[in-house]
Formats: structure tokens, C-alpha cells, sequence
DNA sequence: CCGTATTTGTCCGTATGTATG
DNA sequence: ACATACATACGGACAAATACG
């Protein structure tokens, strides 16, 4: 009863495009739509039984978020990024998440560090269990949270397109799992730096952790080079 | 020959979807389309003689962008940006300034300092006539011009965002004319901080012209208020 | 290089939901 | 509150461009 209603108000909220959007989203972030596959637009319009029209608009606004390429009269693709955007979006991610730590520094609740540090340890227990497709996912959710503590709600908008964007690097999981020991311990930094209150510390430990991020996506890409 | 060709061109990667979507944002930046205002399938369809398909297509795109609202069954609407919404934008693209300049400082060309400073001349001009609306344009162009500079194309894509919709809080020009000696005061010391080369500096000297100019919106709106 | 098959781009019609008298 | 008018959402068809044999 109480499903059947909240659908019904999806159906009256959320368009058949909208739908097919979030769809086609999902599918690029967990990965079974990768940089350089082709969507098709007949595919899609029978995988989910609605009219090409739709898919269109879908593809229309995925296209706005960069994470598709529309090329005329040849077909939709899902983008492909090269190391200078990589290094170009981890810049960016740089910039947003130094605002989001001295944002939030100064006014973080005490319910709030609770619960990051509850991230924490979810985070360590994916690592010990060298879980890696779990800590990836727990890691996105562990900084999207605290995005959205600093209270942008525009921050928080663009600093999604930028996690969504990067979901096309996704980088292989196997034999990074030393790495997380080092990503946690740079997590625990950010946590410590923002129950100080001090905006400049934790604006340097959020940036710092997006430049170690960045420099072990390079050392794995030249692995597999 | 060489226009005829390039229009070819044009018509051969731009879709029509394409043309609506720039020709809706023209008219959004030149604020003949306001914040607020809805915009009819049919009447935009007829206006451009073509079918509602590339139409709706567009406004997917646009809505993406953040730059149009899409109200279901109801129809899409110009959005409209409250105090809180800027606040925030100012705030992000203080951040994506103060990137910039921490970028540009090292690498600036001497080319490109004199470039920056053409603007700043052309600035000058614009404002001792009282042009505000050519002052207006000018500015966006020097501070666009800066960001390209930067050499981050991904940032340029996210700042140009920010910037278009930052049209939708179309200030009124008039009664601003003291307030551009001020502005081109803090033009001037970028300019100067980006030629030091000093990253810091830069970076201060850029996140404090958009702190100030902040300052001086939220003092005009609330004249007006 | 040419013809065919497939895919995209656009247009139009209809059903559904919304606003208004 | 009801009925009418209108706008949107979606489906389906046709034309044009591309890909492939």
C-alpha cells in the first residue's frame, strides 16, 4: 500500500526520462557502461519498453553532466577521459573540497563528527576484510557526507558531478589494498582536523587527501601501462 | 565561400537541439528571459519552425545546467535564484577564482599579462563613459579569459556554469557606476599578482574581487528590497 | 566505389494531466 | 465543483545520414 502510493507519486514527480537518467547513471557508475561504449537509443527503448523519445532526453541530459558525448548523426557514447582531464577533475576536487573543509571546520555538530567517525570505522572494516569494492563505495559516501555538512547545497551539486564524472576513470580494485591503510589514515586526519574547528587545517587535509588520491591513481595507472 | 562552408559546417555537427539550446541561453544571458518566466513547447517551436521534439530536448539540456526548471505536466520555467542559492554560487566560485589564480601566477605569459591588461584599459573606458552594460560584458570576458589562462579546461566548463547561472541574478546596472572604481581597483591588484607570480598572492588577490563583489550585490538588492 | 541495412534526427498524433471559467 | 480549453508526455512514422558488405 504505503509502496504503491510512493510509486505513483514517482510516476507523478519523475518522468520516463528522468527514469531512464537515473537508470542510465547507475549503470555507468557501477561500471556495466564503460568509457567508449555506445548507447543505442532502440536498445535502451526496449530494454526499458518506452518510445526513443525519452531516451533522447535522457541522453540529452547526460550530456550536460559530461557523461556522455553526443556526436551527430553517429550515436551517443558514454565519454572517455584522458590523463590531463583526470589530472584536470582531481584539480577541481582539489578546489571543492578545501572550500567544503574550511566551510565546515567552524561548524560541524558534535553528532556530525560521530557519525564521520562511524564512517571510519565501517571504512576499516571493508579494509580489513580487503572488501575493496565496498571501500569504494563507503568512500564516496564518507565525503559526500561531509560535503553536504558544510551546507552548499550548490557545492554539493557540482562536487556530484565531479565524483560522477570521475566514475569513468574507475580504476581497477585488485592490489590497492595496502592503499586504503593510507587513505584511512589521511581520512582520520580530516576528521581530526574538522573536530578543532580550525577552517585552515582541515581545508589542508582535505586537499592533501585529494592529491594522495591523485597520485595513487597515477602510480596504478603506470602499473597497468 | 568561406562562410557559406563554415555555416555547412555548422549545420553538420550542431543538431537542431543544439541551436534551440544556445539560442534559449542567448536569451537568457541578454535577460530577455527572465528568471521566473515559462517557456511554452509550441510557442518556441513555432518561433524556431521546427517540432516540439528538438525543443524539449533542449530544455533537458538546459535543466542539467541548472538553468531551467522542469515542473512535470506543468511545463519548464526559468529558475529563480533567492538569497540563500547566492550566496552560495559566490561562494563556489570564489573557490574555482582562488584555484585559478594559484594556478595561472607560476605560468602566466608575459603575452597574456599584456593581453589582461588591454582589458583592464578597455574596463576603464566602459566605466568613465557610465557604460554599464558594456562594462558588464567586458567584465565577464576579462574574468572568462583569465580562467582560460589557467590552462584547466574542465575548470573553465565549471566556472562558465557557475557564471551562466550566476545570469539569472541579473542585477540592475543602474546606480553602480561609483562601485566599478572599486571593481577595477581589485582588477587591477589581480592583474598585478598574477604578473608577480606569486601563487598566493594570486589566489587572495582573486577569491577577494568576488568576496567584494558579493558585498556589492547583496548592498544593491537590498536598496532595491 | 556503390547499394543496402541500420541508426539517428525530426515531425506529427494522441492520451494524460493541469489550469481556468 | 464541473466542464472546457490547453499544455505536456509519450508513442509512432518518415526522412536523412552513416556504417557495412
Amino acid at each position: 500500500m504505503t509502496t504503491a502510493l510512493s510509486n505513483l507519486q514517482i510516476l507523478q514527480t519523475r518522468s520516463v526520462s528522468d527514469l531512464v537518467r537515473e537508470e542510465i547513471l547507475r549503470l555507468i557508475k557501477s561500471g556495466q557502461l564503460a568509457a567508449g561504449d555506445k548507447l543505442n537509443e532502440q536498445n535502451f527503448a526496449q530494454r526499458f519498453k518506452v518510445s526513443r523519445a525519452p531516451i533522447r532526453e535522457a541522453f540529452r541530459s547526460l550530456e550536460a553532466d559530461g557523461l556522455v558525448k553526443l556526436e551527430k548523426n553517429r550515436g551517443v557514447f558514454v565519454r572517455e577521459i584522458g590523463e590531463v582531464e583526470a589530472r584536470e577533475l582531481y584539480a577541481l576536487r582539489a578546489a571543492l573540497d578545501e572550500t567544503t573543509g574550511r566551510l565546515l571546520a567552524p561548524r560541524i555538530q558534535a553528532i556530525q563528527l560521530e557519525e564521520l567517525r562511524s564512517w571510519l570505522q565501517r571504512l576499516d572494516a571493508a579494509a580489513e576484510r580487503s572488501d575493496m569494492v565496498d571501500y569504494f563505495e563507503l568512500n564516496i559516501d564518507f565525503h559526500d557526507r561531509i560535503v553536504e555538512f558544510a551546507g552548499n547545497a550548490t557545492l554539493l551539486e557540482f562536487y556530484r558531478r565531479i565524483i560522477d564524472r570521475m566514475h569513468l576513470l574507475r580504476r581497477r580494485y585488485f592490489s590497492v589494498t595496502h592503499e586504503s591503510h593510507a587513505s584511512q589514515d589521511e581520512h582520520r586526519a580530516i576528521v581530526e582536523a574538522l573536530a578543532t574547528g580550525d577552517p585552515a587545517r582541515a581545508a589542508q587535509a582535505m586537499r592533501s587527501h585529494v592529491g594522495q588520491g591523485y597520485e595513487r591513481l597515477v602510480a596504478v595507472t603506470k602499473d597497468s601501462a
